[in-house]
DNA sequence: TAATAGATTGACTAATCAGTCGATATTTAC
DNA sequence: GTAAATATCGACTGATTAGTCAATCTATTA
């Protein structure tokens, strides 16, 4: 593997389990298997390390995403598809998914440009511009919907996260009629 | 004021601003107007202060949430309280907030005993349990819900900071009547 | 082949920071 | 009033750590 990826890869690992204060660079350098200074060759700063780590598993997410969308998908087959595609990665990938809010709840997102990061939300942008003209979903503003969907997906995906493996499909697919339910304009 | 409660604020702000990592003790005490043993007089350790700070948030909470509570309200009324009041505090308390979920988010939460954690949840699970046995609530596992109404005002917390002071008010009973329409039970 | 560019190393440093400690002040208890 | 307990101070330290750098190695290219 190269030495880059294998960087990012045990970066995440260890922020993940001992936070950004408490894995020292020289300990990502070690496990990785390269030298000190590898490190600081690909990433010029520990900030731009846990930045560009922070990208690439937003970018690894969205084209999964990408790749299931489909153009002639009904606003609830599109959804359905963005709801499983999301829960399922995120529960064979935690870690990845773990880190995305560790450092949504950190300073360190407010050092990532507006642009990058409305860039990682055009999937969800692209499917809530769909939704709003098909109507086939309540009148509500953007923001709204936008929130209201990422808080469902987290909140099923953290019980799920609880619940046996042989039950976690039908868990999910219990939670996507709820979200459907809610957001649903009945005629 | 006190200079324990003085520490605890000063490191809210710092923390909340510039992450674990990012704040040193020496900083929290000179902007707290004490000396840095002082810090250490009432907090053995930089963990400890990280812990402590959110027991004590958590415990303010509570007691607001538990000064509302009313053994004769109705379930509706009761989740109606819990909701409005969780919200309402969070919009004057956003630091508070967002610090609860900073440690949420973090490898500090590990070092949490259960047992506090768990009488963290106390107000939410007496709610979970008295609107099982109501039967105005669909039938669902105990986590779920708690989850569901959980994420549901993560939700709205998050649409509503974005909204005009005037309309928040208005954005929140509906998001209210979602998530009651969301978990009630049709008769 | 020779030259250029990029990759890799690990010892080193300059700075930082959590936590200590002995001295002094203040409060409490008797 | 005095002694004990507690609060406060801030200089100090030992350890850690992010980032540097000069040297070496390894493609790539002309």
């Amino acid at each position: 593997m190269g030495k880059e990826k294998k960087i990012l890869d045990t970066a995440l690992k260890l922020f993940v389990e001992f936070g950004f204060h408490g894995t020292p660079t020289s300990k990502i350098a070690k496990e990785a298997g390269v030298a000190n200074g590898t490190l600081f060759h690909y990433f010029a700063t520990k900030e731009t390390l846990i930045k560009e780590l922070y990208v690439s598993i937003k970018n690894e997410l969205n084209q999964i995403l990408a790749t299931q969308a489909n153009p002639n998908d009904s606003i609830k087959e599109a959804f359905r598809k963005l709801y499983f595609s999301t829960i399922n990665w995120a529960l064979v990938n935690q870690d990845k998914f773990y880190y995305i809010q560790q450092v949504h709840f950190s300073p360190h997102l407010a050092q990532i440009p507006a642009a990058v990061l409305h860039e990682q939300s055009k999937m969800h942008i692209a499917f809530i511009e769909k939704a709003k003209v098909s109507g086939d979903v309540k009148i509500m503003p953007n923001e709204l919907l936008y929130t209201l969907v990422n808080s469902q997906i987290m909140g099923i995906y953290q019980y799920v996260l609880t619940q046996p493996i042989d039950q976690q499909q039908d868990n999910i697919e219990q939670g996507f009629e709820m979200i459907w339910d809610l957001i649903e304009l009945k005629k």
